[in-house]
DNA sequence: GGACTAATGGTCAGTGGTGAGCAAAAGTCT
DNA sequence: AGACTTTTGCTCACCACTGACCATTAGTCC
């Protein structure tokens, strides 16, 4: 999602925006007009005007009646979540997942896919629109009906431009316009870091005004930055890039890392890191994905390695936490999976290190479907632009 | 200075807010109206409404013509400084510094004296009153004339009612309402973190929408975090505390921080540890000044210990520089008086720690004033809130 | 049932910003 | 000198939002 921007000047600048009405509906934050009302500090009269609007564009729907606080009881505004569908992808290094979902990001169908993504953006991007077509035509809709398209890609990206900015495990893909490989479903789509695309899905739909991290642990370790409930990129737009910070090693040994640094938190506590400690401890297992496994199971040795990558990776999350002093910070990715161990190790560490008043009322948790918040991320952020635009449109009519 | 919201409806919502049109004369973006039209983009009739108003209440002033650029040559605007002044107050925690400035931060009269914070806030701040009058004075002003007044205080304020927030280092200040003790100014009183206020200090004339670290480098280390030209506080308020973050010592020493954990950063590399390292290493020293002064005078022992401390800072910064993705960072503080050494330690830490797309355009510089970014943050932050709150009610009139 | 209350709809004058159009001022360019 | 350009001032129709007012609806409370 983009750093959103004051509005001065302008269609957009309105005190009551549809979008804006729309995204307190769809919070839950407001149940009827009387609540946008005291919501917006606009007027009835506007309020109203905005509300039929947006009703004539069927994006809000009237649902019964509330209950009643002493007089008449307010009609009930819904949010029509099936007014459109978007697609969202998920694009990794080894595979790609597709999925549709209806305006609240609900997955209506989803598909993946191995690929590798060295392929290059043609031959990577035509796979991704083959799954498109095959999941639509699973649930039954068509290109035409898709509002919006949402692609999260393992990588820096000119989010303005949905174009890679040269990203380290992507070759070939720097600078290419990734949107234009949609053209034909004639609709905005937005693309941006993969990690940026999931903590847009752990804050859910934006609005909670807080300051939150989000940890991805997956191969590689990656943190969305959510500044009072936007994603901050920082001046490159690399922020959050906390996967090659050094970390002291307390037994003094040395990991080198693929970026060629050594002692890299993602060397010593990635999931490649992982697996390769827990091949080097005996355990029978091929991928991440098993070494995950065999910790849910309760193999005491694979805890151990979870625990202690939590524990790494708690190190400097303390110093974040100092720094950055978080309302809360969530765990995502595949090794997050792990939940218990690795949430034990991490807490472990930031209590230890970080200054008790940031510490204090920190929340540290994992996300509740690790391997979903890239497909809803991205369905969220393809949903919240997409509403954004469609609201001035409304607003021109 | 309070995060900045989006004020959505109200009478403070207007395209161009005087506020607005004020910042950009300030910082010299705009020198003429139809620079104001082209950076507002608000028409040309409210702009010419608003500058007269600013004028009228004589904020600004027509300054001659510029250069025509092929037509006729703009009427020049100018802020007009002199139209009152701001008391801006320095609080350490074993000396106070007052100012009197005008509305551009440019120092009028200043005095300094020494205090200890521990006396608590009512006979400190009794010392300030007596300060603050007679560098009126001084100056041949009198409590009449201030519009506002600035404060940073050594510790966590609630930015909204001006209170410290459980200040580890300011005993009895606790919830007490700093700004009460100067209601006889009649005017608004404006009280933050002294870090906070550096940093403002150091961006100058907040606008420069960039992403910045301020490091105060003193007796402890702090850090002001400037957000797209706005202090960045975190959750309670905490942000920017990186003096209590873990470093690992080369040589495995342990040092015991006076927050009772172990090799806090700046009990590894802030004044006082300079200072306790200086001594041990027989240089004839009694205050931090002093070891910046040998250093800056060329002593070898000196220069390689202040060295030394920006090699320690920049491996922390290294790693803030991966997560946070700034712009720029300042040093300042005492220690920061040092300059190119400190500079070179810091430099050689991040550059070879942090990623390379980060670090390549970073820009890391000392502070032009070390010892005056206090006062002068306190000024722009005091005159910052109070031009905005007094164009609110110039557009009432 | 009757009084009260909260939510909503509709009307209408008032206010503030917009954008177009006209005019004047004060330069540059040929 | 005359054409052109840019800045600024002024007027006016237009539009959006506000706030006041009145009316209706559909509940609760007594």
């Amino acid at each position: 999602m983009g750093r959103r921007t004051c509005h001065y000047g302008g269609v957009a600048s309105t005190s009551a925006s549809a979008g804006v009405l729309l995204r307190h509906v769809r919070t839950g934050r407001a149940r009827s007009r009387a609540d946008l009302v005291a919501l917006t500090g606009a007027s009835r009269n506007t309020i109203s005007a905005r509300v039929d609007q947006l009703i004539a564009a069927n994006l809000l729907e009237e649902g019964g009646r509330g209950w009643s606080t002493g007089g008449r009881p307010p009609t009930l505004l819904q949010f029509n979540s099936r007014a459109g569908c978007v697609l969202a992808v998920d694009l990794g290094v080894t595979s790609v997942d597709v999925a549709v979902t209806d305006l609240s990001a609900q997955i209506l169908g989803t598909v993946g896919h191995p690929i590798d993504i060295a392929d290059g953006p043609g031959a990577v991007l035509a796979e991704v629109d083959r799954l498109a077509q095959q999941v639509l035509a699973d649930v039954g809709l068509t290109p035409g009906d898709v509002c919006a398209i949402g692609i999260g890609v393992p990588g820096p990206v000119e989010f303005p431009t949905g174009r890679p900015s040269h990203p380290p495990i992507m070759p070939g893909w720097h600078d290419y316009p990734v949107p234009s490989a949609f053209g034909r479903y004639e609709c905005p789509v937005y693309v941006d870091n993969d990690v940026n695309v999931m903590a847009l899905g752990e804050i859910g739909v934006a609005g909670s005004s807080q300051d939150v991290l989000v940890v991805k642990v997956g191969t590689g370790i990656g943190c969305g930055v959510i500044v009072d409930g936007r994603v901050y990129r920082g001046a490159q737009g690399s922020a959050g890039d906390i996967g090659h910070i050094h970390v002291a090693q307390p037994d003094g040994r040395t990991v080198v890392c693929r970026c060629g640094q050594e002692n890299c938190l993602e060397a010593i506590a990635g999931g490649g890191a992982l697996l390769r400690d827990a091949i080097a401890a005996g355990l029978p297992v091929g991928t991440v994905r098993e070494v995950v496994r065999l910790a849910a199971e309760g193999n005491g040795v694979a805890l151990e390695l979870v625990r202690g990558a939590g524990r790494t990776i708690g190190t400097v999350l303390a110093s974040l936490v100092n720094f950055f002093n978080p309302h809360r910070i969530v765990m995502t990715g595949g090794v997050a999976q792990a939940g218990v161990p690795l949430l034990a190790g991490i807490r472990e560490a930031v209590y230890r290190r970080s200054m008790p008043l940031a510490a204090r009322a920190l929340e540290i948790t994992v996300s509740e479907a690790p391997d979903l918040s890239g497909r809803v991320g991205a369905a969220l952020m393809a949903i919240e632009e997409f509403l954004d635009e469609e609201s001035v449109q409304a607003l021109a009519r």
